[in-house]
RNA sequence: CGGGGCGUAGCGCAGUCUGGUAGCGCGCCUGCUUUGGGAGCAGGAUGCCGGAGGUUCGAGUCCUCUCGCCCCGACCA
């Protein structure tokens, strides 16, 4: 391929809205070209890229026993309302209907489709288990595109799903995809990739795991114990708070005038934040007003508590509503309060601790010497608290590490989550239908590609692993005009290509300057530099991305040893 | 959905307060010179100033409405 001719022109500054590195080399590198907000059309050099993550994927997909299809993008509201999802999912998914006015939607994941052919084409228990999967592409109207490529609304996913007879043979098939992804992000070049426990959100099921880049740049917050290697988002990290048992005192009233905030009472009282409890109010859409009780020193985890109240919607409660349960804002506590009137929810933070300050329910005034169990009576204490960075893990005790980490894979155990209400069954050896265990698996393809921009750049641009590299040589060639520079270039281009490498020539008649400054931006891994210099040294100037090392080959030797580098390159990244 | 910012040439920006024929740099085209980290000179092309209404003799600039994009948060396989 020549430069000349290839579509994509680099940019010179930084576009505007780029703030996020991937996403500043990917619009400056020409790789795509945004259509609408979390919207982009990917250009060759990108597509180029996305074909070998694919292929990788493909690969590894097959080696367990992966069977590729391909469900469509659009489909009915019908088969949506199997599962029960077309009611409980919101306005992420995109519906609207055709001419004859039946409801569509636009997938945004497959499990549906998958059932769908599963449970027509699957009967016995001799077929299973299997795994389809398919590379294709969804859409998701999230509520906030950010960051290029890290998250978009419409992109292109693998996901596969797999149907078992046991949770046995469900979990044994899950550690096969677990190993599967880990090869093809070591395959695809990534480094910091940690898998962690997570949240199941709207896929529902037990069991998930999230595979997560490493990144400052990432969206998600990771708690990593570095002793033991217990590894959790924060939406499901939990963490052991040390019991401080003391004499309990007496229930008193203070007086604390204007004290509102935790951080104004407690230091007004003289205590640590540790030592007090707060209320925070939420309201949802099924249970009503939520009151949560919990340490002064800790955040409620939203993800947490969704999970604790069940499917519905929560939102921060208003001051009003809040009086109406006959808590006072600002000296809230749910002592001597009708608690019928809400859901009680007590961390177990202030269980572990005695004698708090809590509200008094009452403008100006505080209790101390609060004891959960003796000024509650019986309440089961749930976990809904954030866990920081320090706070000891729940395996080891140890410090835990809090990182940023970039989704780029997750894993489900569903069990029957869809099979079951959606009468994907299997005749057993003993004659019975019997629901099957489902298990299902996605990677981002678009947000690896950012992902691997994340973890390899310079100042000038991405550093490609040869295995996703857009091509895996580029030729530049400066002043072509000189005797024999241009031909030279010719040559190799003509003698790598023959050998089937992937070459890029900068044909134009560019400084060096610039063809150097688009060579980066380009990440290619193998770079020759012809020029009237090199010729003149008797050849070609190697060099390989992101590496400062210059050698010269004889003309004669640069196809052996382009052979030569791309192997030992590729040698890296086996798994 | 809440908060903030921005829409002027392909990209980056000035001009808007104080209304008077739309500018700069880079890129693009032509020619000459140049060729190892974003060259020089000369000439040239490019704008529904996001859109719609309004005020005015006159609107990029003032007023009203609207659309879009980015960032933070909420939200989120």
């Amino acid at each position: 391929m020549r430069v000349s001719h290839l579509v994509g022109k680099t940019l010179r500054e930084t576009p505007r809205d780029a703030t996020l590195t991937s996403h500043i080399f990917l619009l400056r590198g020409a790789y795509v070209r945004q259509v609408a907000s979390g919207i982009y059309s990917l250009l060759p050099i990108a597509r180029r890229i996305t074909a070998k993550i694919e292929r990788i994927i493909r690969e590894e997909m097959d080696r367990i026993g992966g069977q590729e299809i391909l469900m469509p993008v659009v489909m009915p509201r019908e088969l949506w309302e199997e599962s029960g999802r077309y009611y409980s999912i919101g306005d992420e998914m995109v519906r609207f209907k055709d001419r004859s006015d039946n409801d569509l939607l636009l997938g945004m994941t497959h499990e549906e489709p998958a059932v769908q052919i599963v449970r027509s084409e699957v009967e016995s228990y001799k077929q299973l288990p299997v795994m389809v999967y398919q590379i294709q592409t969804k859409f998701r109207d999230e509520p906030r595109a950010r960051g290029g490529l890290i998250r978009v609304r419409e992109f292109t996913m693998k996901d596969a799903y797999s149907f078992h007879t046991s949770q046995e043979d469900l979990e044994e098939y899950y550690s096969k995809v677990h190993e599967a992804y880990v090869r093809i992000f070591k395959r695809a070049g990534l480094r910091r990739v940690v898998d962690v426990s997570a949240d199941t959100g709207i896929m529902g099921g037990g069991v998930s795991h999230e595979f997560m880049l490493v990144t400052p740049a990432g969206e998600d917050t990771l708690l990593l114990c570095p002793h033991c290697g217990y590894r959790a988002n924060k939406e499901v990290a939990y963490t052991n708070l040390p019991e401080e048992p003391e004499e309990p005192k007496p229930l008193e009233k203070v007086a604390t005038p204007e004290q509102k905030t935790i951080e104004e009472v407690a230091s007004f009282l003289g205590v640590p934040h540790s030592k007090t409890a707060k209320a925070v109010f939420f309201v949802h859409s099924d249970k009503g007003l939520v009151f949560v009780l919990i340490r002064g020193d800790l955040e409620v985890n939203e993800t947490k508590l969704r999970k604790v109240l069940g499917p519905g919607e929560l939102r921060p409660a208003h001051d009003e509503e809040i009086e109406e349960a006959g808590a006072v804002p600002g000296y809230a506590s749910p002592v001597g309060l009708d608690t019928s009137k809400f859901t009680l929810v007590v961390d177990r933070s202030v269980t572990v601790v005695n004698n708090l300050v809590t509200g008094a329910n009452e403008e100006g005034y505080h209790l101390v010497g609060f004891n959960v169990e003796r000024d509650l009576g019986e309440v089961e204490p749930a976990d809904v608290a954030s866990v920081r960075q320090g706070d000891p893990c729940p395996l080891c005790g140890q410090p835990l590490n809090m990182e940023r980490g970039i989704e780029i894979g997750n894993i489900f155990q569903l069990g029957t989550k869809y099979s079951e209400p959606m009468g994907c069954t299997y005749l057993d050896n003993d004659g019975k239908k019997k629901p099957m265990i489902m298990g299902c698996y996605g990677i981002g393809v678009g947000r690896l590609l950012a992902s691997v921009i994340e973890e390899s750049h310079d100042d000038y641009g991405p550093i490609w692993p040869i295995s996703i590299a857009p091509w895996q040589v580029q030729i530049c060639a400066i002043d072509q005009k000189k005797e024999g520079v241009g031909d030279t270039a010719a040559r190799l281009h003509r003698e790598l290509e023959a050998a089937g490498i992937e070459v890029l020539w900068d044909d134009r008649n560019e400084k060096a300057g610039v063809q150097f400054a688009d060579a980066d931006l380009r990440g290619i891994p193998i770079r020759l530099v012809v020029s009237k210099k090199t010729l003149k040294n008797g050849g070609v100037e190697f060099s390989l991305r992101g590496s400062k090392d210059r050698e010269i080959w004889p003309i004669d030797e640069v196809l052996p040893k382009v052979r030569q580098t791309i192997e030992k390159l590729e040698a890296e990244l086996l798994p």
